[in-house]
DNA sequence: CTTGCGGGATTGTTGAACGAATCTCTACGG
DNA sequence: CCGTAGAGATTCGTTCAACAATCCCGCAAG
C-alpha cells in the first residue's frame, strides 16, 4: 500500500475480529454471510466489488477471496465477467435442496443408536432458544435456532462431511425463506414438531422419529411452496 | 503486466485453453486436478505458490484462486499461513466417505423407477470403457471409467447438488486409491459388478440393485481399509 | 532433552494498472 | 414507432510488486 495512506484497513472489517485465527477473507465473508442469511442483500442482488472495497475496506483480491468462500457455501453465484450474485431459487431448487435434505436428515436418524441425552444437550438447547425468540416474537432469531437445531440433530452422525454438506444446504435454504411473506406462518408450526421430534429421540424411537421427520420436512416443503406461488400471484 | 514483457503468459496454461469460456483460474484448476487424480502430486504433498506460479506462467493470485476452486473439491486443503496440501485421508475419512456415498447411491437407485433404456445409455458406455481399458491393462482408465459410472448413475435422479456432492466425494475417494499398492486388483472386481448393475436397473429391479450395490460399496470399503491396513504394516 | 530465540522462507494482503467483456444509451435505418 | 448497431462507460479478469504477518528450522542456553 502507499507509504502515505493513514488508515489501517486491517482490522476494520465491519466490527469485531472474530475467533482467533481466521484470515481477513474469512472476516470479510462472515460480514457478507451475515448480510444475506439475515435478508440484507435479497436474492436477485448483485454485490459490486468496488463498493464493497470502499465499504469494508479490504483489497479487491481479498474481497474476491471472500466471495469464491460464499460461492462455495452457495451463498453467491458467481457469473464470468458479470460478478456475483445472491442467488435466486426457484421452485426446482426447493424440490432438489428438500429432496437432499430428506434422504441426509433421515438416514442420519435411522442410524441413530442409543443416543445418550449428553448428546442431545444441543438440541434440547436449541428447541428451548426456539421457543423463548418466539415469546419474544422475534421470527429470525426461530428460524436460526431451527436451522441449529437440524444441524445439531445431523451432527449426532459424527460425519464431517455429512455435516459440511448440510451446512451448505441449510444456508441456501436460508435464502429461500426470504420469499415468504410471514416468518411467523413459516417458523411457528415447527416448534412443537421440533420438541416431538426431540421426544421421540431422547426415547430412542429412531424409527419414528424418521417418520415423523419425513412428514415434517415434506410439509415444510410444500408450505415453502406455497409461499412461493402466492409470490407469484 | 510489464510492457516489455514478450511472453504471452494468458494461453499457455499447460496445454490447450479447454472449452470456450473458462477463466484462467479454471484452467489452472484443471491442470492441477489432473496432476493430482493421476497421482502426480501424491496425498501430503505441499503446492508451492512460487513454483506453480514460474511452473504455469500465471499471477499468484490467480494461482490461489484455482487453489480456492480445488480445495471447495476436497482435492486441496488450505491451511493459513502454511500453504495448500494435497489431502491425506486416514481410515475415518474412508468410513466417513463411504457412508455418505451409500447413503446417497443407494437412496438415488430405489427412488428410481421406470428408467428407460436411453437414460442408461451412458451408464453402458462407461461399463464398456471399464472393459476394454482392462484388456489393454490400463488399470487407471478403469478406475476413471468406474468413477464416471457412479457419476452417471447418481445423475440419473436430476438433482444438481446430489451431483454436485457426489462428484466431490468422488473426487476425494480418488486420493485413497493411491494407497492401494495394485490398481488392479482395487478395479478388477467392480468390472462385473457394474455390469450386473446395470442389468439390474435395465430390468427395472430397483430394490435388488440398491441392495446389491450396498453390498458392493461394503467391499469395495473393506478392500481400500484392507489396502490401508497392509500400508501401515 | 527441552526451551527460547533469531533469521530465512512462505503466505497474507494491499494498491495500482491494463486488457477484455458486458452493459447502457444514443442514433440510425427499416 | 420499433428494433438494432455502434460508441462509450462500467465492471470484471489478471498481472505485478511491495510489505506485513506468520511459520519453520537451526542453534544456543538452561
Amino acid at each position: 500500500m502507499a507509504t502515505t495512506d493513514p488508515s489501517r484497513p486491517r482490522t476494520v472489517v465491519g466490527e469485531v475480529s472474530l475467533a482467533g485465527c481466521s484470515s481477513t477473507a474469512e472476516r470479510v465473508a462472515d460480514v457478507l454471510r451475515r448480510r444475506i442469511t439475515e435478508g440484507d442483500l435479497v436474492p436477485g442482488a448483485r454485490l459490486s466489488e468496488e463498493r464493497l472495497v470502499c465499504e469494508l475496506h479490504v483489497s479487491r483480491n481479498t474481497l474476491r477471496e471472500a466471495f469464491r468462500l460464499l460461492a462455495h457455501e452457495g451463498l453467491l453465484v458467481h457469473r464470468l465477467h458479470r460478478g456475483v450474485f445472491v442467488p435466486e431459487l426457484d421452485e426446482d431448487d426447493l424440490v432438489d435442496l428438500y429432496r437432499l435434505r430428506r434422504t441426509l436428515e433421515c438416514d442420519v436418524v435411522r442410524s441413530l443408536e442409543d443416543v445418550g441425552a449428553v448428546r442431545l444437550g444441543p438440541l434440547a438447547d436449541d428447541v428451548a432458544d426456539g421457543e423463548t425468540s418466539a415469546a419474544r416474537g422475534d421470527w429470525i432469531a426461530v428460524g436460526t435456532a431451527n436451522m441449529r437445531f437440524h444441524q445439531h440433530l445431523v451432527g449426532l452422525l459424527g460425519s464431517r462431511r455429512v455435516d459440511e454438506v448440510t451446512g451448505r444446504l441449510l444456508a441456501e435454504l436460508r435464502l429461500a425463506f426470504h420469499y415468504a411473506a410471514s416468518p411467523q406462518r413459516l417458523h411457528e408450526p415447527y416448534l412443537a414438531r421440533n420438541r416431538a421430534l426431540l421426544e421421540l429421540l431422547t426415547a430412542g424411537e429412531t424409527e419414528r422419529a424418521a417418520k415423523e421427520l419425513a412428514e415434517y420436512l415434506d410439509d415444510s416443503q410444500a408450505e415453502l411452496l406455497a409461499a412461493y406461488r402466492l409470490r407469484r400471484a
